[in-house]
DNA sequence: TGTACATTTGACCATCTGGTTAAATTATTT
DNA sequence: AAATAATTTAACCAGATGGTCAAATGTACA
């Protein structure tokens, strides 16, 4: 129950989430997902029963496939410093494999927040470990006391905001794909680096 | 011609552009902008001749209202850390007038990058200035050298994503409307501090 | 006042879209 | 091989949606 089985149900499923994370919901067309899988449209509501359906599948499908190592990271018992490092690192790169994930996933729950309370429940983010860190590491006088809220915001910021602007990016400052990628590259260097050195205690 | 004359148009056009901006183009319904606009759907088409039209017209007006200010600034010669205080504060200031501006413009040119060629080269941005400011600074050894790219979508992520991500943020931390008010707030001091520390040269 | 012109409306149309159904095809079981 | 169940399809439907049009209303002006 809930997991895909069969063979079409699954060539159904990827077709879904690909049209569904590049048009959002409403630009989204039942009839471009039956194309995109090669099938009937008449199957995907034999499988998945309708539009609402089908699209709440494919949402909890990508916030299961990315939150969970993200807050796995969060909550570990790696230095502070080693895991916004981490974090950068795995974030980059899972936009990277998919750069329309962030844009989906704000963009839809923008449209219809009720949704947040069940997806992002279910992978139970939990901010002690990460908030505890930082008052150890300011009480030490290692780093400027920052509230996690911010420290996390600032994070995410600098890493998904730059998939969700790409054609802004792109056009700004005129690059090419290729540019754009190496641009990717060099922030997983960067981001931390800015992260850390905004905090980090001077001498 | 391109100007707003009629008081009706007037009303019309900011129905447009709240319909729009909170819902995009595949969300938005031309029924939905006449109610809203408190008028008959025939005369939409009688004043913008169409949804394109009509959407072309607001997505203009959004980007018109917010770019050249910030292009503005960033040309200016003003010294460099100033310039990204006031920068920030001017961006959040329009941002927290109009929170789904940042969701839509991005969300809508990833839908359809062509448009960004026209709407973005009319405001010209040019960013040697910036970059040049930049390059002194490090050169007499105020700064961390950093490229004009990053330097630019460092501040814009900080500032926009926020918005972008208000349900998230309030999901995940447990806010109310007020609560997130006051973060973003927070955030007219926090994101400046945050962008010079990460760039300014620790002695 | 009457006439030309702009504005506004209700009714209507063609097409798109999500969804259904009954029949056909394929696989499974006996 | 026959019967039963699962999978797939073509054809179809109802409602939504963008868009049109002729008539009605209002406005300016001779």
């Amino acid at each position: 129950m809930g997991s895909i089985d069969s063979k079409t149900e699954e060539i159904i499923f990827r077709a879904a989430r690909k049209v569904f994370t590049r048009k959002g919901f409403d630009g989204a067309r039942m009839q471009e997902i039956a194309d995109e899988a090669g099938i009937n449209k008449a199957l995907l509501h034999y499988y998945f029963r309708n539009k609402d359906k089908l699209f709440d599948r494919v949402f909890r499908d990508v916030v299961k496939s990315t939150l969970p190592q993200l807050i796995g990271i969060m909550n570990s018992d790696m230095p502070l410093f080693d895991k916004i490092r981490t974090f950068t690192s795995t974030y980059i790169d899972i936009l990277s494999g998919n750069p329309e994930f962030a844009g989906f996933v704000f963009h839809e729950l923008s449209r219809n927040p009720y949704r947040l309370l069940e997806s992002l429940k279910e992978s139970g983010p939990n901010l002690r470990v990460l908030e505890n860190q930082i008052k150890e590491a300011a009480l030490s006088g290692k780093i400027e006391y920052i509230p996690v809220t911010h420290l996390v915001v600032n994070m995410m910021s600098l890493i998904a905001l730059p998939f969700i602007a790409q054609p802004v990016i792109m056009g700004m400052f005129s690059m090419n794909p290729e540019d754009f990628d190496a641009f990717i590259r060099e922030r997983k260097e960067l981001v931390p680096q800015t992260i850390i050195h905004s905090i980090i205690k001077r001498p």
